[in-house]
RNA sequence: GCCGGGAUGGCGGAAUGGCAGACGCGCGGGACUUAAAAUCCCGUACCGGCAACGGUGUGUGGGUUCGACCCCCACUCCCGGCACCA
């Protein structure tokens, strides 16, 4: 009888349509089983163009690591929805006045269909979708919350407005050139009014809990640079002529007997409100005017320090000095006060800037006994830790013990205050767009806020729209929309236009999973508590500081308000490595590098292509696409189609042949190592393992009970061709999904003798064979004595003999 | 500049104090075939040698250790993030 081909085509749509049918990736109720996890991925934006790659890789990975836990026991959560929001959608609208919600339930089934082909093991009844009503109600319903315990608010503010997605953006969506990050264009700055989030409230947990949280430690690191904690003192100076004092912050204050100078932002609260005191306002107002012509991009690229004096004087608390205060666009009018003490001897940019405006004698304080500059060049400019000098009573001490003791004098004679300061800045969630969740709150006649009822949510996105990039939210108009119990708000009353950010959309969603049907409430405490926090959380790098901080704060919000019992999302993340094209470069349509991975599955089958993104190396690394290197799984999982459909494989009465003991062996190693790599995601190796028992199994036999217990351990690596070995040449008849994992047989795992190398000074010249680690070395030195390549290279002489059990030999050689 | 990660054959990578290069790709040789593809077998870090074998070798320089890809110090280069943050 001719032996069937592996041809994936043959069966690989059956099974997953067979899956469906029974159900079998369900998520149990965790009150049945004894273990639980939460396994999620970051669901997608669900682009038009398909399935990337990269989602194959980070989906593979937790859809393994859930089948595991499953076959160990665990009840799982295993969700899949999507991040559906968003410009993209909504740009296609205007150019072709489709609307968002048929393209974007278009690209949700396109993306259905390629997920279910890839071999997903997700729960579909638990699906979500952002844009849904029934799950944006409940956006607005936690938006709501937030309003009512003060922590979502409007302001006037200078914002980052994107001319051309004609929207405001948050710092976060703002790259460090000044361009915006979607649409690539230069930002700028406009004075709008917007609805913030206060999560500044919660910098200081944000930043203390990463300490408890296995991540990577580059993200955790992100997200501390971007919370951005220093501490220090405010420093309050009077001002000759003046009746407001301006106060400083500063992290140096064992350098203040180095002052020489007040630099103000131009943005400054100080510069606004007594600007027409200043004696030289007339040449500060001409600054503003330049600074203002200059843009953030340019600002920063140029390094060279720009200012102009005011013609004012503080006076140094400490020595009774003056200090020229200066109008400088270096400073940033949001970072600590808006105005800094500059001590150019102990600071570069302070340096700079007393070059800059030819202020001449700088004094040292931090350094050896004798040396009080003055200095003129940056290299004589020493901003690290020292001794302090020319600094009276704190001369001698070391900078650190410095600081304590001249801040403890500052607030013992009212003239500072320690502070503590962060470079977060609060979450602006207005976008002047369409395709979000409406912002529940209308507006009376004079303005005034009020929140929606809970009883009228959600506010419902229209469908009828126009859709015009005119930098206005298309809502701002719409009658429909508009239309709002005057009853109870007023005549003249209207609707907030702008929608939410869709990183509020995301950043509940692992909450909603918990309980996604759910009519009254977001999710249930039960349900919630029972699933959460989130155990392994896969998704990419570029999510660092955005939806990874957003998602914490809202979570110790609920934490706070009781909702759940944990105040951390995510115990346990990992990224996936960025793919790159063939070439080495990040695949681009611009590059023509795209490898669409349904082509892939098309060509070679679904088990090929996850088992090659799976080999392809370590999952966090970054690693290039490698079309021959697909042939090597591809190969791998013919040779496990032919030797399973080999009769001479099975030790049985038909083919009168035993099981060989070294196999049977290795194959409960390699249980052992695949269930530890799966653990540890190290897919890579566990799939190496797998390949070495083949190439001992192949020409050998073993039983079809332990043929059964590989397919098993491969099975939630390549689903397809598992199910069909496991009913085809096994015989059985529920799916093979639906098994525990094998249990290891210590027992069978052989005694294996040992090769043991033997080094003379660090070489190894010989090996000797011995049964067991347990052999005591008395007799192991006999026989490495007594060997002739020992002798030839030791000449008998032994000055120290090394044995490690099991392992080494070292000998060192008189 | 600061922070985080990394550098191993022709290539992807393995080994976390104990035989460097598992596994896969590629390549060379052979078998099967009229031939090719597919498949199978053998070989494959580098240098020398017919071979046995010897020497060298994990970015560079030093150190600890009987023993270092692995730990420590200094440096070079690459990747990622942050950055006039006072």
């Amino acid at each position: 009888m001719a032996q069937p081909k592996y041809i994936p085509a043959a069966f690989e749509q059956k099974w997953a349509e067979q899956w469906e049918k029974d159900q079998i990736y369900k998520t149990p109720d965790p009150k049945s089983a004894e273990k639980k996890a939460y396994v999620l991925d970051m669901f997608p934006y669900p682009s038009g163009a398909g399935l990337h790659v990269g989602h194959v890789e980070g989906y593979t990975a937790t859809d393994i690591y859930s089948r595991y836990l499953r076959m160990n026991g665990y009840a799982v959560l295993h969700p899949m929805g999507w991040d559906a929001f968003g410009l993209p959608a909504e740009n296609y609208a205007i150019k072709t006045n489709v609307h968002p919600e048929i393209t974007t339930n278009n690209a949700i089934k396109t993306f259905i269909a390629q997920i279910k082909r890839t071999g997903l093991s997700y729960d579909w009844s638990r699906e979500l979708g952002t844009h849904r009503a029934d799950y944006y109600k409940w956006t607005q319903w936690l938006f709501l919350l937030l309003y009512k315990k003060g922590l979502a608010y409007r302001k006037e503010a200078l914002v980052n407005w994107d001319p051309v997605d004609q929207t405001v953006l948050a710092n976060e969506q703002v790259l460090p050139d000044g361009t915006a990050e979607r649409s690539g264009a230069k930002v700028e700055q406009r004075m709008l009014t917007q609805w913030f989030f206060k999560i500044t409230d919660y910098a200081e947990r944000l930043l203390q809990d990463l300490d408890k949280l296995d991540w990577p430690e580059s993200t955790k690191q992100g997200q501390r640079n971007w919370i951005g904690k220093s501490t220090g003192i405010n420093i309050t100076y009077q001002v000759d002529g003046m009746d407001a004092p301006i106060t400083v912050f500063t992290t140096r204050p064992d350098t203040n007997f180095g002052a020489t100078f007040i630099v103000l932002a131009p943005e400054s609260e100080y510069v606004r409100s007594h600007i027409e005191s200043f004696p030289k306002k007339d040449e500060v107002k001409i600054y503003l005017e330049q600074a203002k012509l200059r843009t953030e991009l340019e600002r920063i690229s140029n390094k060279s320090k720009t200012g102009v004096f005011t013609g004012l004087y503080a006076i140094n608390n400490l020595n009774g000095k003056k200090l020229p205060v200066y109008v400088g666009d270096f400073v940033l009018a949001t970072v600590g006060t808006g105005a800094l003490v500059g001590v150019p001897g102990h600071d570069m940019r302070d340096f700079e800037f007393a070059q800059a405006m030819g202020l001449p004698v700088i004094r040292v304080v931090i350094g050896p006994d004798g040396d009080t500059g003055p200095i003129t060049t940056a290299e004589q400019v020493q901003e690290g830790e020292g001794t302090m000098v020319n600094s009276e009573f704190l001369d001698g001490m070391d900078t650190i013990a410095a600081k304590e003791k001249i801040m403890d004098y500052l607030e013992e004679k009212g003239w500072g205050k320690r502070v503590t300061n962060y470079r977060l800045r609060d979450w602006l969630i207005s976008r002047q767009r369409f395709w979000g969740a409406p912002i529940p709150i209308v507006y009376d006649k004079d303005g005034k806020d009020h929140p929606v009822d809970q009883a009228e949510l959600p506010v419902i996105l229209p469908m009828d729209v126009e859709f015009k990039p005119t930098g206005v939210s298309p809502l701002k108009d719409h009658a429909g929309f508009q239309a709002v119990d005057t009853t109870k708000y007023g005549e003249g009353a209207y609707r907030e236009a702008d929608t939410m950010d869709t990183f509020v959309d995301s950043s509940w969603y692992f909450l909603r999973f918990c309980d996604p049907h759910n009519e009254t409430e977001f999710a249930s405490r039960e349900a919630m508590n029972k699933w959460g926090p989130v155990d392994l959380y896969v998704g990419g790098a570029e999510h660092t500081v955005l939806h990874l901080l957003y998602a914490r704060f809202f979570t110790k919000v609920l934490f706070d308000e009781g909702y759940i019992t944990f105040d951390e999302p995510f115990l346990k993340l990992r990224h996936q490595g960025t793919i790159l094209g063939p070439d080495n470069r990040k695949m681009s349509k611009r590059y023509g590098n795209v490898i669409n991975p349904l082509e892939v599955a098309d060509q070679f089958g679904a088990d090929t292509l996850r088992m090659y993104e799976m080999f392809m190396g370590p999952f966090s690394d970054m690693k290039a696409w490698n079309t021959q290197n697909i042939q090597g799984i591809y190969r791998f999982l013919t040779r496990i189609w032919n030797v399973f459909h080999t009769e001479a494989s099975f030790a049985t009465a038909a083919t009168g042949r035993d099981a060989d003991p070294a196999v049977v062996s290795r194959l409960q190693k390699t249980i052992a190592k695949v269930g530890s790599d799966i653990l540890e995601m190290k897919f890579n190796t566990a799939i190496s393992s797998m390949m070495e028992f083949m190439n001992a199994w192949e020409g050998k036999a073993i039983s079809r009970e332990d043929a059964q217990k590989f397919l098993l351990i491969l099975a939630p690596f390549a689903p397809f061709i598992t199910e069909e070995l496991w009913h085809t040449v096994m015989g059985q008849t529920t799916s093979i999904h639906t098994q525990r994992w094998p249990e290891v047989d210590t027992s069978k795992i052989l005694a294996e003798t040992i090769e043991l190398p033997v080094q003379v000074n660090g070489k190894v010249r010989s090996k000797i064979t011995i049964e067991s680690a347990d052999v005591p070395e008395e007799e192991i030195r006999k026989l490495v004595m007594a060997d002739p390549r020992v002798l030839q290279f030791t000449g008998g002489k032994v000055a120290k003999f090394i044995y490690v059990p099991g392992r080494i030999v070292n000998i060192i050689a008189k």
